[in-house]
DNA sequence: TGACATTGCAACGTCTGTCGTAGTACATCT
DNA sequence: AGATGTACTACGACAGACGTTGCAATGTCA
């Protein structure tokens, strides 16, 4: 079973709970259902992880803390600023896929001399850059 | 001009490299190289994180040093434990992309009653869980 | 009623990958 | 001779994720 690591989504989580919360304010227990169910439990975001996430996301006015009138839980509603950093994020992650991508085989498209093709590749893109860019 | 954080692609350094000394072993400057140029300049790693990828990634025996015989450069080619941890990094990636995409605007695709449905989606979601799953 | 699970959150410390800064040494170009 | 490029190494700081613990209210089931 393939687990995602941390290293890899870091600097999603707050992403992630961006996107919750641009539809409706909402509470640390029910993002992390909502993460868990939206993944089909393909991703479960810790408690430690979200609640810090509130906290810093708060001190960096993406979202604002607010108490419910008839519970004892803590709600946050997204700011501009925080849909502005989301939007931004969006696009950084377009790019970001762009770029890994770059590096991922997919499986079956791997033959022996294609390999050696891509190696050829990256010479000449890389001698390219020797006369040209001064790298 | 977006950028790519460190916290995004951190996790995904180590796979670039691997990438790369798959085809064939190489030294830091030219993965460096390698890097800038297969991503058009979109990507730059930085020297330090290289090298200390590589020490952790021999360490992890991922990879092997070996000393050029004409040169003074210290060359690394990757291991067959290397190869497997590469495949599984890309297995990861798939998964890592269809759950990311999950919490990804994209543009033009969101109307306000869009929006409104993906709520109720969520709250479906969520209620099937309590009670089906007892999360 | 009593035991146990779930909900909802906070505090503390640790780990790890990245990165800023700096330094060394040799080569090449102007 | 000085600037730039090549090829590394060392050190320390930082930030996000996470393990652990604790706690209090509520729900559930026997």
């Amino acid at each position: 079973m393939i687990e995602i690591s941390s290293d890899v989504i870091r600097g999603y989580n707050d992403t992630m709970i961006l996107y919750i919360l641009r539809n409706a304010p909402s509470y640390g227990y029910e993002i992390s259902k909502n993460i868990k169910s939206m993944t089909e439990g393909k991703y479960i975001i810790k408690e430690t992880t979200l609640y810090s996430a509130f906290t810093r996301m708060e001190k960096n006015g993406f979202i604002e803390a607010f108490s419910g009138e008839e519970d004892r839980r803590t709600y946050y509603r997204i700011t501009d600023a925080g849909r502005k950093f989301y939007d931004e994020k969006c696009d950084e992650w377009e790019l970001t896929k762009e770029v890994v991508e770059k590096f991922i085989a997919k499986k079956g498209e791997i033959s022996d001399s294609t390999e050696e093709n891509d190696q050829n590749d990256q010479n000449d893109q890389k001698d390219q850059n020797d006369q040209n860019e001064k790298v």
